[in-house]
DNA sequence: TCGTTTCATCGCAAAGATACGATTAATTAT
DNA sequence: ATAATTAATCGTATCTTTGCGATGAAACGA
């Protein structure tokens, strides 16, 4: 298979899931950081700062893209991208209160 | 390939990225939920909440497990899973403190 | 003891993810 | 006009993930 049975599991744990794979390779990490210290980023700075391809960087700006957590904008032939700070918000407060459960389990186990 | 690179980040990305890897599927994140809900989880309840085989949900939990999140404790042929409060403290902070960064690109673009 | 329950593991099939080079389209520089 | 830069896309190879049924091993119950 290798297919997601997404229908089976709740609306707001697809939401997390989705934003939590988006996070989910170093690469991507290592990107949002640059666009988070820079504030924004031209494609091709992003290509010169992280020792992959640069197909391979495109393909995963556009991953970033699709989850909604960046924005590019076209200038001229460059492409600056930077952070979608709606989706960033959307994904930090599920991860935020979804990690901030009660994790403790009592005396009854572990 | 299908190989990351992993030689090529930071101990930090590499972190953060393995801990959102292993929240990036909607199973793993009901199961923690439901770990979570109840303090501490027979396996057995699990497969009875979540429509996924046995043999798949055994798959999430091991890489939960892998990733630190969970531990599980043999009950004579039952196993109590519950969530790894050390684990889930450094999750919680890497990925609070990098979702929590200034995404404010200022005026220049976007 | 023998069957049952419980869960992990194995083997498999289908689909997705990762990475690269080559190509393409658009803009910019000469 | 021509060449160079920039970034997306295509095609391809390989590895990983997802999912299931079947099998195994350990503990439990009758």
């Amino acid at each position: 298979m290798g297919v997601t049975k997404t229908d089976i599991f709740s609306r707001e744990d697809n939401l997390l899931a989705r934003f939590a794979k988006a996070l989910g390779h170093p690469a991507r990490i290592a990107i949002l950081r640059l666009l988070v210290q820079r504030q924004a980023c031209i494609c091709g700075d992003i290509v010169d700062e992280i020792p992959l391809a640069q197909s391979t960087i495109s393909q995963h700006l556009k991953e970033l893209k699709a989850a909604g957590l960046i924005k590019g904008e076209i200038e001229g032939a460059k492409v600056c991208y930077c952070i979608d700070e709606t989706a960033w918000e959307v994904a930090k407060a599920a991860l935020g209160t979804f990690l901030d459960s009660n994790t403790d389990c009592g005396a009854n186990c572990c």
